[in-house]
Formats: C-alpha cells, sequence, structure tokens
DNA sequence: AATGAATGAGAGTTCATTCAT
DNA sequence: CATGAATGAACTCTCATTCAT
C-alpha cells in the first residue's frame, strides 16, 4: 500500500504514456502550471496536482522551482514577461503608419495573448494580486509596466510623426488597455456575469474599439472639426 | 430580539451593554466579512479574522453563521441578493420613459453596488466561483438571475411601448451590464491594469455607455435609416 | 437574529408548555441527562442539550451541577447510588429463606433497575470508564463496591443459615452478576450484536439462572452426592 | 511497492530505512489505531495520537488513510472483516460432526478474537454504534452479517445431517453468539463489573456453554423425550 | 435565580516543502 | 537527477464553561 495513493487516484487517472526527455521537464511543469493556475486561482493550486499533471513527482517540482511562487513567476516569465524582448522588436521593425501599428498591436495581443490561456494570468492578478503582494509587484514590474511603456511608445510615435494629436500619452493609453482587459474578463469569467459570450466577436470588437480610438487621436480631424 | 425590549427601553434608558452588542453582532460580522471578503478573497478569508475585525472571538462567529459558506452567502444576501424586492418595486414605480429608466437604473447601481464595496463580491465570485460550487450556483440563483431578468423588463417594457426597436432582449442587455463589470473591475483591480483611474469619470463613463445603447436601441432612428 | 439559533432549531423543536416549578428544576436536569447519557454516552452528550430538554438554559443547569463530570454523578446517585440505604434496608427485613430473597433481589433488580435507562449507566461506564477515570472511581464505590457488599451479605446469611455450602462467597456472587449485566447488555446493544431479542424473556431468564446457582449452592444436594 | 524492489534487495542487502519503514506504516498505523481505539473509543481517540504512537506525524496519518472513520474501517478489515473467507474456507474443509464444529468454532473464536484487543471493537461499536451510524453500517454489514451467516450455515448443516433437530436457524444461533459477548465484555470492562476475572476461565466456560446448547439441540434426545 | 452571549482550547484535515534514499 | 514519505503549521469548526445582565 504506497502512501498518496488517495491523492494520486484522484490527480492521475491517465499517466504518461512515453518517457519525455529530461530536457523538456520545466516546460512541461511551465504548462501544467498554467493550467491549473488559470483554471484555479494561485492560491487554490496544489503543487502536486502541477506535478503529476506534468507527469513528475512532487519533489521533482521543486527541484526546477523553488517554491510555488517561483513557478508562478516562471510562469509568467514563459508566457509574458519573457516576450517583451520580441513585442519591442518588433515595434521597433514596423514599417506603417502608427496607425496601422495599433491596430496590428491590438489584433496580434488577442491572437498571441487575449484569447490563450495566458491571458487568464491577468485575470488571476485582477483577482488574488491582493493576497500575494510580492508576486502582485513581479507582475506589475514584468507585465505591466513593459506593456504601458510599449504603448506609450507607439503613442508617442504617433504624435511625432505628426498623426495623432498631442495628447496625455500616459493617460491615453488605458483607451487601448480597457477593451482588451474587458474582452479578456469576458473569455474568463464567462458564467457569473454573462450567458451567452458568442455574441461578442472579439476581433471585430478590438477592430472597432481601434478605430474608435483612432478617429479621436487622430491630429488632422480635430483640427478640421 | 427578545419580546421585552421597548418595555426595557422605558425603565432603562441607558440599554445594557450586552443585548445591544447582542442585536448589532450579525451585523458587524457582516460588515466585517464583506470587508476582508473583498480585500482577500473568500477561500484565503479565515474565520477568525472575521470574528476579531468584528471584535469578537472565534467561536462567537459560528454562533450566528454556522459555517464559513453561509457567512458568505448571508453576506451577499445582504449586500446584493436581498435588495431585488427594493429595486424591482422602483422599478414598477416609475413613470418615465424607458431611456430614463435604463439611465436612472444604470447611475443607481453605480451609486449602490458599484462604487460600494458590495461590487467586490461580483468580482471575487468571478474569480473564485469555479472552486466553491456550491457559492456560484447561489450567487446566480439570488443576484445574477434577478439582475438579468430585471434588465430583461426594462428591455421589453421600452419594446413594448414603442421606444425600442424590437430586439432580442435576452441579448440586449449584456450591453448594459459589460459596461457595469467593467467599471467595476477596474476599481477593484487598479493596480494591476490601471496606473491612474481617476480618468475614467464612472458616471460620465456609465451615461455614455448608455447614450450609445439608448442610440442603438431607439425605435425611430432605426427605421429611419 | 438571537444567537445559539443554528443550534436551538436542531435541540428545541418542542418547547416546554407550562411554567415548571423551581424545585422541579433539578430533577428535570436529572431526568433530561439520564435519557441522553444513556441514548448517547457521557462524552457524546452535550451540556446544552441536556439543558434544553430539561426546558432551562445551558447557564441553569451549571447553576445546579458546576460540571458535566457532576451532573453525572448526580444521575448515578439518583438512579443507582442513592438507593442501597433502601435496598439494604429490605434485605435487613426480609424474612423469607435466603433462596427466596436471592431470587426476590434479581427479579427486583430487573424491574428496578436492568429493564429502565437505568441500566444504561452501567453499560456507559463499562464503555466510557477507562476515559473517565474518576467516573469510573466514583462508580465502583458509590455502585459496584455497595452492590457486591449487598450480595455477599445476601451469601453470607445462606451459608450461616446452613442454606449454602460454604463457599468462596468473594466468587460466588459473579454467578448472579453475569446473566444481569449480560441480560441489561442485550437491552442496550440489540442493533450490534442481537437482531431478534424478544426470544429472550427476562424474568424467565433470570428465573433460570438463580434456579441454576440455587442449586449449585445448595447445602444439602452437595453433600447427598 | 516499486517495481524494483527485488533488484534492489539483491543489491542491497541492508534494506534502506526510508523504504522499509513505508511498507511497514500502514501496519503500524492499524495496530496503534486498535490499540488506542480498543483503550480509548472511537471519539476519545484522537487521530494525532494514533500517528504518536506508531511513531509518525499527525501529517502521516492522514497519507495512509483519508479520515479517522476510514481508518476505523480499515482496523475493522484487518482484524475481524477481511478475515471471514479464510474462516469460510475452514467451515467447509471441516470434515468432523456439526457438533465438533461448533465447539471449534467457539474455542477458535475465543484464541483469534475473543482474547485479543480484536474483541475491543465489538464492544466499541455497542457502545458508540449510535453515535457513529455509517460506523455501524460498516461493521454489520462486514462483522455481524457474515458472522451470522457462517453460524447459520453451521446450525443448518447439522439440520441437514440429522445431527440437530430443525429449530429456527435464525434464532438459535444467540445461543451461541450470547455467551461469547458475555465472556468479550467481562475481559474489557472488568473493573466496573467483575473484581476478579480469573475465576471465570474462557475455554471452559465456552466449552460449558456449548454443551448446553448442543444438548437442547441435539435431535435424538428430544424425540426420545 | 436564570439567562444566553461569549470564550478559547482542542479536534480533524490539508498541503507546501524537505530530504533520505 | 528523481522520488515520494514525512512533516507541521494553518485552517475550519465544536463545545464545556463563564459571567454580565
Amino acid at each position: 500500500m504506497s502512501p498518496s495513493r488517495f491523492l494520486s487516484d484522484k490527480l492521475c487517472p491517465v499517466r504518461a504514456k512515453r518517457e519525455r526527455r529530461k530536457e523538456a521537464r520545466p516546460g512541461e511543469l511551465l504548462e501544467a502550471a498554467l493550467d491549473l493556475f488559470v483554471e484555479k486561482g494561485f492560491a487554490a493550486t496544489r503543487s502536486e496536482e502541477v506535478a503529476v499533471r506534468a507527469g513528475v513527482s512532487k519533489g521533482t517540482l521543486f527541484l526546477y522551482f523553488p517554491s510555488k511562487e517561483e513557478l508562478f513567476k516562471a510562469v509568467v516569465m514563459e508566457n509574458l514577461g519573457g516576450r517583451f524582448t520580441e513585442w519591442n522588436q518588433e515595434f521597433e521593425a514596423f514599417e506603417g503608419s502608427t496607425a496601422d501599428m495599433l491596430r496590428y498591436c491590438m489584433r496580434i495581443w488577442w491572437e498571441r495573448v487575449g484569447s490563450t490561456k495566458a491571458s487568464g494570468l491577468t485575470k488571476l492578478m485582477m483577482s488574488e494580486g491582493s493576497n500575494f503582494p510580492e508576486l502582485a509587484g513581479f507582475y506589475r514590474r514584468e507585465v505591466v509596466q513593459p506593456g504601458h511603456t510599449l504603448l506609450r511608445r507607439i503613442f508617442q510615435r504617433g504624435i511625432d510623426s505628426g498623426e495623432f494629436a498631442p495628447i496625455d500619452v500616459d493617460h491615453a493609453i488605458y483607451a487601448v488597455i480597457a477593451p482588451m482587459i474587458f474582452l479578456m474578463l469576458t473569455k474568463h469569467s464567462a458564467t457569473i456575469c454573462i450567458d451567452d459570450q458568442a455574441r461578442l466577436d472579439p476581433e471585430t470588437y478590438l477592430a472597432l474599439q481601434a478605430d474608435i480610438v483612432l478617429h479621436g487621436l487622430a491630429a488632422t480631424p480635430r483640427s478640421a472639426a
């Protein structure tokens, strides 16, 4: 009779079939952790459950990540924080108008983040952030601030090029952030507030919001009005 | 409340401390519980902490509420679920146009719920609902469904009176619900997604959203188009 | 809203209708306590439950009995320990043969103790005695020892009068005690060991056991053998 | 038990302490639990005490048994319920007369159950069964019913072979059960009802009871009467 | 004398983390 | 590297007892 059998019975109905390469372990753990954190929240996700879903033992999890909090940080870096260098490079290389850049930015955010499980991390931080101040600080530092900075640079580019009116960049970015957050929340919390989410087509919604924002920001129409 | 209370009031103008507190207890506990649930979430709030914040011991809490889940339900009823009879009556008694009614409804929601701690309960259910299915069911039954029903009746009133086009009521209500939920979330999770929330004036925002919705719903312009 | 309401809901479906005289309180408490101790055991009986069944408040119970243990002792004295002076007097006054006395003793034990709830106290001490050493000591002192003493005197009377052979009195008494205890146990624990207790008629059983014992003890047959 | 265990045995004749203990744990815990349940009762035995007596910490107990109730059930199965298949097989294989079988049955019961701590479980269920209905149901299902069934089969064998008169088997079995239960109770509750238990030699007592029962059941003498 | 609100030690159970193997 | 047995602090809930009224 082995210990943990009651737990294991519940957690591990299907064992991993193939022997995975060792190098794949951290990635599998991160994937399992992302799934569970998004599904159940940070506090409610049990370490062992993550390990079992990744097909390893509890001990192995702690071999790669020294604590549940560090595991969470790694998940955040893998899915959000660590991608800003790439995204910043895309920004540097973009050659079209700033309006196109903003539309592209929102569309690509939905594709790569909003529509994926990664957006659940944002919802999670909104819910549990206050209980885990260190995680909240980390998330702000690694995700919120880089994201805001990127948006500010886009807006500034528009102003500098004369496309946008010289608005207050620090505030203007929320006109873009708000609809993205709203969209993400309807995706992750549908059952409580919205019965029928099919009605809101994300891409159309974001495109529309982008148009509204761009219309409001445009330098020429405003002077014409 | 004991039957002899009014008599005692006359005979003993300085009410007994013990008795005065006894009647105040449930309210004090509900208030403390609301504070903590909203601040830390359901799972992360410890029963004893609620008791201590209400100025009593651990045991006393369980004298009034048989479990943490029942305490939560009582908080929900006190702040949201139990107020629908009153709100429904206001709806019955309202005499203006349906457009005004909808504007009034959104404004008053912000005043009485959205801007108060009570709205944190909605945020909480969005985060933790899936971990506490019984609470989620209770919340849907006592808050979500009555709320949706009330909104449906408002929309139906507009259609019946010829003010609104004959839209699909079941879906239309989300045009009102969505901005209310977004507003509430920015309030409760400011640190994660928005640095400076002063920018978004709730009443202006809601009034604007109402205008947009009403414009889209109006019967005449649509026929004119 | 009164505290204890959840508890009271369960405990007090029927309130006492009439105002009882104050002097009756201790007796009612003892009666309620006997019922509950026998039904649920000492540890599993809650003080408040005793009070509620007696129609008084928890506080009143502790007014009359300083602790649950003292309440139990009082129940024992009321139903068993305190009756030995009376029983001893009956023994002193008895005028028939010792054989008749023994038969009378067993029959009357069944009537006054064995068939009543009081016998549940013996079963209770057999079960829980080791967890409550002070109660066990009290019970031995006030019930077991007086009972054994009385039986020893009866046996000694038979020997002295030449009715019984000069057996070892200290051991002989168990020939009487054993069937009484067995009978009592079948009464109180039927569900676990015996499905159908109707078969064993207590009075016939005890009379038979008495005959066997008396036959074994009789002075004459033994000398004849 | 891991698949590589036998291999390890060869490579490492001095078995790893951790692993050796792991396999021994459930047994050690069951033994500690049996001791304490019998000594103090189910409700009065604290989980941690069981763990400590088995030499482990509180948490370890719950690694092997998901709750105190399940621990108790496991103790019952280990000591009583799980042994009926073996006992039934002995019955099938028995080749002597039914009278001998019954005598053997009672003697062996005393050796293997009555005189051991296991019999304390029966006493325990008699005391606390009504406070733990699920445990009582389990005990009846796994111990009482198989036991009664086995005895019924023995009696039926006697009737079928002509050894016993055609009595009502369902009732007759209690003539055997009753003395076994009485014997067991005197063993476990000596201090309360019996000062000197040495007097009652269990094997003689049971043999005598068996004789009485068999005499009463015998087919021939009855027809002769 | 009587009440019942309040207490707080203590019980069962969970789970992040450690570490011997 | 990998395991999983073991730990113990922390959490929810219970109930005998106290004491202000």
